[in-house]
RNA sequence: GGUCUCAUCGUCUAAUGGUUAGGACACCAGGUUUUCAUCCUGGCAAUCCGGGUUCAAUUCCCGGUGAGAUCACCA
């Protein structure tokens, strides 16, 4: 059987949004699942107006950043170089030139006014427009300053695709499509069924907006005598709140911005495969490797999926849950507080480990761990909005604030021994855990919530801990 | 408007011609914990509507309705 071979073909005109994660990511998931397999980034860049600046780098550099490596690509090479549509343009002519040949491409003698008066006169008349239904008797010889245009072979068609399953067409819906523009650069239409043939592509994963066209490109296969890959047509993903197909207004999210945010990327592959597709068992979390084993065109859903921010960062935390200390120290590098700079590593990797199960993101690492790091701030609102310690007179708070710092003062700053002095402080001062450990827990961090005590304090350290409590005891 | 596609808890989804329609997120309650988080237990909550086929339909068929896509010298 022949290896697998698929494709991500954006272009470059915008950024790395969640539906293109998608389109690729089951890409590269099908290549991966043959040993010979391969997975290959092409830029189809033939639409020069459109083109954004720097949106190229931007695609590359989400696919590394999600560990979707590609075998052949516009900045690596590969066998069937260049992976750059715009400077493949000979190809195209080559391909278009047999059909011309063949004749079943001609030259679009038409201005645009004329077919926009056309296209007007069909919808006045709730007609579909269709260009052939104005094919020119003897259209002038192409000379490359007009469109080349496909003279079409309307006919009905049936094909299946891996995930839409058995489609149907009418001949209404195909029409002579444009080849080549009048720049000289193919359109999308022609220019990917030439390329996915020169290059060899098994399968093409494409978003729901092309199936309309399809009927068309199998016409065109057919024209040019071409056996058609396997198709996938993915449904959309859609936008939080409405229905509509996720784009930039409903707040669609460049997934590196998803990464500054301190989603972890195992997060962001777990949650984008998870949408649209699961392995029929009630597993939730899948490493890389374990979707790569798992995945299949077949399971993937037809209708639209919701993007749920909530269930993104449920998995978020599972997926840090799941690290170990050091894998998780070095994706929190850049997340820290900027007081944690004059840190040691070790103390540091300390306090991730007392956190690693209250972070969602890592983006939450400052607002749970800067008291380790710096003065806290005062904030007695903290104390009287507690249920407990509301009650508590501005005198009793001090003695037993001055209670804790003599006991302390007297502690070896261990876990085990600042658990052993607490506990002894209890009965002294004859409180509840929840009075007084919540007490010093907000004098030490005035944090909303800090793990264990005793590890806090050991964390913090004897000093430290001494002049906050000292701290507090002025300022109550 | 033409064409195409889709339809299970609020959300992501599983399953089946006969089930108490399962799981997860979110939410609520309880337990554990000095707090928060984690963890554990429980709860709430769904087959779009109408016909047909069938002993039996959420599942198959037809028709509505709703939603999405497309109808470019964009991809």
């Amino acid at each position: 059987m022949k290896s697998i071979r698929t494709r991500f073909a954006p272009s470059p005109t915008g950024f790395m949004h969640v539906g293109g994660v998608r389109t690729a990511l089951f890409a590269w998931l099908i290549a991966r699942q043959d040993p010979n397999g391969k997975f290959i980034l092409r830029l189809e860049d033939t639409d020069q107006k459109r083109e954004v600046e720097g949106s190229a780098e931007h695609l590359i550099k989400s696919l590394r950043a999600l560990g979707i490596d590609y075998d052949e690509g516009p900045d690596i090479g590969g066998p069937y170089a260049t992976y750059r549509q715009s400077e493949r343009l000979e190809t195209y002519k080559r391909w278009a030139q047999k059909l011309i040949d063949a004749g079943r491409a001609y030259a679009d003698p038409f201005s645009a006014e004329e077919i926009e008066s056309f296209r007007k006169k069909a919808s006045s008349e709730k007609r579909a427009f269709l260009y052939r239904h104005h094919r020119p008797e003897n259209p002038p010889a192409w000379d490359g300053t007009t469109p080349l245009r496909f003279r079409s072979d309307p006919k009905s068609y049936d094909w299946h695709d891996e995930v839409m399953g058995d489609l149907h067409s009418g001949p209404e819906v195909i029409d002579d499509i444009i080849l080549i523009k009048s720049d000289g650069f193919p359109t999308y239409n022609f220019a990917h069924i030439v390329d996915d043939a020169e290059m060899e592509i098994t399968h093409i994963i494409r978003g729901q907006e092309f199936i309309s066209s399809q009927p068309n490109y199998l016409n065109l296969y057919e024209a040019l005598g071409l056996e058609h890959p396997v198709f996938a047509t993915m449904p959309h993903i859609l936008g939080e709140s409405g229905t509509k197909k996720l784009g930039k207004r409903d707040g669609a999210k460049d997934v590196l911005e998803y990464i500054n945010e301190g989603f972890i990327t195992e997060a962001l592959v777990n949650f984008i495969a998870s949408l649209g597709w699961n392995d029929g068992t009630e597993q939730e979390i899948f490493s890389r490797n374990e979707l790569i084993a798992k995945f299949s065109l077949d399971r993937v859903g037809r209708s639209g999926a919701r993007f749920d921010e909530q269930r993104l960062l449920w998995m978020n935390g599972q997926w840090i849950r799941r690290l170990t200390l050091d894998d998780l120290f070095d994706r929190a590098e850049d997340f820290w507080p900027a007081a944690a700079k004059r840190a040691d590593i070790e103390t540091k990797k300390h306090v991730l480990n007392l956190v690693q199960d209250r972070l969602k993101t890592l983006a939450d690492l400052p607002t749970i761990t800067s008291y380790f790091f710096e003065e806290p701030v005062p904030n007695w609102q903290m104390v009287s909005d507690n249920k407990q310690l509301g009650k508590l007179s501005r005198q009793e708070i001090k003695d037993l604030l001055t209670a804790a710092q003599n006991a302390l003062n007297e502690c070896e700053f261990d876990a085990e021994s600042l658990q052993n002095t607490l506990n002894k402080l209890l009965i002294t001062t004859d409180q509840k855990p929840a009075i007084l450990f919540s007490l010093i827990r907000l004098a030490v961090s005035w944090a909303p919530f800090s793990p264990a005590l005793n590890e806090t304090l050991a964390i913090i350290g004897k000093d430290m801990v001494n002049i906050r409590l000292q701290t507090a005891i002025k300022t109550a």
